[in-house]
RNA sequence: GGUUCCAUAGCUCAGCUGGAUAGAGCAACGGCUUUCUAAGCCGUGGGUCGAAGGUUCGAAUCCUUCUGGGACCA
């Protein structure tokens, strides 16, 4: 149920009644408790073009328009808006059909398939807070689309290929001929890493064999491709460690690397330049791009293949396109990298086009994010200026959960303790960044996503454990349970009208890729929630079970949206905290 | 230098296709518990929406310029 949808329909309906066409539909929801839950600003618009008083416009609006289902009042105000108050019958209705739907309610619509590009690390090192964003965010992305039943293809495109793999190769194979197994050797990738460095930058003849082996490898040399498997794929398994502990969906199966695309180069340079869209100069091989020229008039530079021959992310983001439109089939392409490398996808973008890589029913959507900071404002790194690993920040969250966990009264035994101490610290780590505008840089503070307080993961967590308790006490299922619920008081009227908007929300979110409107959604139906249960009674003595019984099916309504949700943004939910 | 993003309460942030008196949380202060889990609820104070113009019946939102900051490209 979209109640967006439906009275967008029905309004559009009334003006086409009053002789009106095309006119455009500005309904919102109303900013003020007392102006109803929706508005129709659309009066004050033809108040010009009829030649009429906008209040008069909207009088007629509202004789024309079908509401009595729905609307307990319509009414006029301020300079012509008409505000829209929803009917308790028409939510109790509600509410009894959403107690039987798995998918409460949502609306059916056309699903696509949708392409994501999420996460993608670079193997030659550790996974590090700078990750975070692209992988959580791109993931509840895609979770919220696969709600929806589109059919999504997670594409990790990770960095598993380039010229730091010639010394990072080169350090493996003395490694191994020293009797170390590839497990161990990689077991640190940063370490390895650094010490790789170390020896390129100051032992002789180290950064000659690395060259060598880059050239080797390009070559395609069957024993330094076998060292480099070796390489990847313990780099994949640390990865996938990572992605368990965040609680993300990405697997192997999903893992999309760069190198995956190394045939496909040569045809990509080869196609460009017969479809004579490539520019040679001075030995480089580069498309330009007048759609984006400076002021002198001199078109981008989109550089495809190097003097030497070398190719560029720019090739292999093409040969992307490609295979994602013509294999894969994608509508829709999503890719989460931060705000930097705008810029390139927008080229990218550009250059695709041209070359007929995407139609112009193919969407291409660069979803920028931007970074993560430290409390002083400055790029999130540890006391002495190093790259935090992400693996150790999910530990740290770990741990301060269990910290302030212990210090609460509890009937949970240890181990039950560490369990919760888990959910609440990564869901607190997810939440803080989830919830923030994905676009803009943001602050990670400890004591704030750990506060427990206000608009906080373990705040809708604790939401939840509430209702859960309810039915304990109650002794009924939560999942399957079924009431006639009749929305009386203030509270229970707002709680169901913000549980009906799910499906709105949905909808902003799989549309703008933007998670944070499900945060502040699932925090609006939590704090309705809690006040609500704090004004009326459920369980307690002199509660009819009629009453009872409809309470009971808002608190498992108000709960199902909440896990619903949360499970969306890719947050755990206990049933005791 | 060019391009682009950002600037909203002391702090962290919302503010959707322009709509009525700009909202949350934290922090501060004051209340609520014979406990359906107080990780809660209720209330109070706090703003020249960076500045100036413009478009409009109506601007935090759209346009222009400027200031300050970030990023990208050369």
């Amino acid at each position: 149920m979209n109640i967006h949808h439906l009275l967008s329909a029905r309004f559009s309906q009334a003006i086409q009644a009053m002789g009106i066409q095309d006119a455009p539909i500005p309904l919102s929801r109303s900013t003020r408790p007392g102006f109803g839950e929706y508005q129709f600003n659309g009066a004050m618009a033809l108040a010009k073009q009829l030649k009429q008083k906008p209040r008069d416009i909207a009088e007629d609006i509202v004789a024309k328009v079908e509401l009595s289902d729905i609307a307990s009042k319509l009414e006029v105000a301020g300079p012509g808006f008409i505000n829209i108050h929803l009917k308790d019958e028409w939510l109790s209705q509600w509410c009894d059909k959403a107690l039987m739907d798995e998918k409460l309610t949502i609306e059916a619509h056309d699903t696509e398939t949708i392409v994501v590009d999420y996460s993608s690390p670079n193997l030659a090192k550790e996974m590090h807070v700078g990750h975070l964003r692209s992988t959580i965010i791109g993931d509840a992305v895609v979770n919220v689309l696969e709600y929806l039943g589109h059919n999504v293809i997670r594409q990790n495109h990770m960095g598993d290929w380039g010229t730091q793999f010639g010394m990072l190769l080169a350090h493996l194979n003395d490694q191994l001929s020293s009797s170390s197994v590839a497990e161990t050797a990689l077991s640190d990738l940063e370490d390895f890493y650094r010490e790789a460095k170390v020896r390129f930058d100051n032992e002789d003849g180290f950064a000659d064999r690395a060259r060598d082996y880059v050239v080797k490898l390009q070559g395609g040399d069957a024993e330094c491709l076998g060292l480099w498997q070796q390489f990847i794929d313990i780099s994949i398994q640390h990865s996938e460690e990572v992605y368990k502990k965040l609680n993300v969906g990405l697997t192997r199966e999903h893992v999309m690397g760069e190198s995956s695309y190394n045939p496909d180069l040569p045809s990509v340079i080869a196609d460009l330049t017969q479809k004579e869209i490539l520019v040679e100069s001075q030995g480089a091989r580069l498309v330009f791009i007048p759609e984006m020229s400076n002021k002198e008039g001199e078109p981008a530079a989109y550089i495809v293949q190097k003097s030497g021959g070398g190719y560029l992310y720019a090739t292999t983001d093409l040969a992307a396109i490609r295979y994602r439109a013509n294999t894969l089939k994608a509508k829709r392409t999503l890719i989460f990298t931060d705000a930097r490398q705008a810029l390139h996808f927008k080229q990218t973008e550009i250059v695709a086009r041209k070359a007929g890589y995407l139609s112009l029913d193919e969407s291409y959507e660069h979803c920028p994010f931007g970074m993560m900071l430290g409390k002083d404002g400055k790029p999130f790194k540890t006391r002495s200026g190093a790259v935090i690993k992400l693996s150790d920040l999910l530990d740290e969250a770990i741990e301060r959960a269990a910290v302030l966990i212990s210090k609460r009264e509890s009937s949970l035994n240890t181990q039950e303790k560490q369990q919760v101490a888990k959910t609440v610290g990564i869901g607190a780590v997810k939440y803080a960044d989830l919830s923030k505008n994905r676009t803009t840089d943001y602050i990670f503070d400890w004591d704030t996503m750990l506060s427990f307080e206000g608009n906080t993961a373990p705040y809708l967590q604790y939401a939840y454990t509430r209702v859960k308790s309810v039915f304990r006490k109650a002794e009924q299922d939560m999942q399957t349970y079924q009431a006639r619920v009749s929305v009386e008081s203030a509270q229970e009227h707002d709680l169901v009208v913000k549980l009906m908007q799910f499906d709105e929300v949905l909808a902003s979110v799989s549309k703008e890729a933007t998670p944070h409107l499900m945060c502040t959604y699932l925090y609006e139906v939590a704090s309705l929630f809690m006040r609500f249960y704090e004004a009326n009674p459920i369980l307690k003595p002199g509660i009819s079970d009629e009453v009872k019984n409809s309470r009971l099916g808002l608190c498992a309504l108000s709960a199902k949206t909440l896990k619903a949700g949360l499970e969306i943004l890719g947050i755990d939910t206990l049933e005791v905290m």
